[in-house]
DNA sequence: GCCAACGTTGGC
DNA sequence: GCCAACGTTGGC
């Protein structure tokens, strides 16, 4: 099982959204960058992934897990664009902010760090331990 | 609201 | 195939 982190504008798609979804997820539609494609193609189901939230609150904010594998995407005609289906797992004890991922040199590799603008992104196991520790601790 | 970083597009 | 121009993203 591989791990993954999802970033979204709060104002356009947030968490709570996400939740109120339920069970039966929602794709992640509108991803119209190569790498982004590229990894949501290497997603299999029961993968889990951070869900991010950008712009004003830049945290993570809860877990959620791959529902469907990459199909087409269904906000376009454009038959480049693939996405998967992601469902809402359950909320981060705390929200683990930029901030605080920033101030772990464990992390300084991560993606979220290197390519802030990468919307879907690879997050290693290490990493992912390393985060939801932060957010028990 | 600004700006740096980055990805994409299109002319050559 | 290169590169300048442009658009978008996201942190600050």
């Amino acid at each position: 099982m591989k791990y993954w982190l999802f970033k979204s504008e709060p104002s356009v798609w947030s968490w709570d959204d996400q939740v109120a979804k339920g069970d039966a997820g929602e794709e992640w539609d509108g991803v119209r960058n190569y790498q982004a494609r590229n990894f949501m193609r290497e997603m299999k189901k029961g993968d889990q992934g951070f869900f991010y939230h950008s712009q004003s609150e830049k945290a993570v904010v809860g877990i959620v897990e791959v529902t469907a594998e990459s199909h087409p995407d269904s906000t376009t005609d454009d038959d480049r664009w693939d996405c998967v289906d992601i469902k809402a797992i359950r909320p981060m004890e705390k929200p683990i902010t930029l901030d605080m991922v920033k101030a772990d040199e464990r992390l300084d590799e991560m993606v979220l760090v290197r390519n802030s603008r990468l919307s879907v992104q690879p997050v290693t196991k290490a990493e992912w331990q390393i985060i939801c520790d932060l957010a028990k601790s």
